[in-house]
DNA sequence: CTAGCGTATAGAACAGCGTTCGATCACCGA
DNA sequence: TCGGTGATCGAACGCTGTTCTATACGCTAG
């Protein structure tokens, strides 16, 4: 995969220049894809089953295709991967074109955050292809920037400016990622409940005992009650509150 | 996978339970492993291949045995990376261990996330399976509950404990998932050189105009001149003020 | 109307992957 | 001496991403 250049959403890249489209002007011809037709299926896909689930084969008897089609859109998997992400990126976009109206710059990165988090919700193979994609696809770009013109509004250094945003994002990041893969296997397959799940965890950390793990054993019944988003929130509100201070003096 | 038990380093777990030891008494068998070569061996190929690179074949070639071998002490390549990912833990608890002594607990956990940090660097492959592990992985909780302990010695409630630790490594793993991406093959490979790949982006930034990306156009110089360590450092910091902040009151 | 070209579709074929399985070996207590 | 157990090994299986070639369609030139 290449990096080397900054991907567009309609125009050059590889082999993945064939634009969508589909139909033309009369009727189709055997079965006719586009662009967004195959990657809105790949990203339904990894909603349903994850990263291992999403192959060229189970994609293209979804499409009613076969595999060699596929490759007319998309050069590779990590393409298909990337595009996938950054269509969701899109998403995020559209949430939050609204942003930069509000008197206090933080509450406008605050919203984006937020909006950027929500997104990768039950999202868990975004984590890990989030920032891979965020330094050369235009979606990725167009938050960042979008993130740092809140930013420019605080009296900062363009250094700072450049290390608030950047901590903002690698901390949504690292959030999405984490939370991605907690549930394991059992909980989403509605085996065991999630209640059961935490509650053997809770257990679990007990039994390590509290001298070896003063923390953790302190921390047990947090770990039961605590809500993802909440927790989410409180961090980016720490993180938030240290850039307010460094742009008071 | 599962997740729902705590794996320590030597005791229980699946077909893992197979401890090393390798060489009983008296003499080898054939060819003599064990746990430890195995997973060491497989941290040297995703240091020096990342995890693509990583295949059974591949590993099994360099500890001069069979693939089958391999499951003789690892029951998959999930559970390979997990212990491959929860040694080198192992690493950033044993430079830790010195931590606590500090008057000002902030600091502590500073060293501590530094620590982490500085274990991920030119290790890509780290960052996506972090968080994975750290909830059942024993070196993974021993970090957390390391961090933590400093974190208590805070006057902050137990939900804002528990809160700001997560938050610090989640930020953590944010950023190494960032700087483990961003160089491409190119650069990686010494076709092209770090700061040709460097001056080529911000070109294309430039390119992109100031009108539709501002912060972009404006921070582009940053970009080229930043280091990612500092630029860790400072995001770190801002977060910890805001902590420092939040236990003042 | 048709010849031909570019766009797009389709599936067979290939190398490589993780994983399973049975055969084999080395040691050890009886 | 002899099973039994711990450990090693490679052939084999099903699946993957990817490549290749053949084919169908719509459009335009003549």
């Amino acid at each position: 995969m290449r990096r080397d250049e900054i991907v567009t959403g309609a125009s050059q890249g590889g082999a993945a220049a064939r634009r969508g489209g589909g139909r033309g002007t009369t009727g189709r011809r055997r079965a006719s894809h586009s662009l967004e037709a195959v990657i809105s299926e790949a990203v339904a896909i990894l909603d349903e089953s994850g990263e291992p689930g999403l192959t060229f084969r189970a994609l293209a008897a979804r499409l009613g295709t076969g595999v060699g089609s596929i490759y007319w859109y998309v050069s590779s998997k990590d393409e298909l991967l990337e595009r996938a992400a950054d269509s969701v990126l899109a998403g995020v976009l559209a949430q939050t074109a609204h942003v930069g109206t509000d008197p206090d710059p933080i509450a406008d990165v605050r919203a984006i955050a937020i909006a950027f988090y929500e997104a990768t919700v039950n999202r868990p193979w975004l984590g890990a292809y989030f920032l891979q994609d965020s330094g050369t696809q235009i979606n990725g770009l167009t938050l960042y920037d979008r993130m740092g013109r809140q930013v420019m509004r605080l009296d900062l250094t363009r250094r700072q400016q450049f290390d608030a945003v950047s901590a903002v994002m690698a901390f949504v990041v690292g959030v999405a990622a984490d939370r991605g893969q907690d549930p394991p296997q059992e909980v989403r397959d509605g085996r065991v409940s999630a209640d059961e799940f935490v509650a053997d965890f809770r257990a679990q950390i007990r039994e390590l005992g509290e001298q070896d793990f003063p923390f953790l054993f302190n921390i047990a019944d947090e770990f039961a009650a605590h809500d993802d988003a909440e927790q989410f929130r409180a961090g980016l509100d720490l993180l938030l509150a240290g850039i307010r201070q460094q742009a008071a003096g």
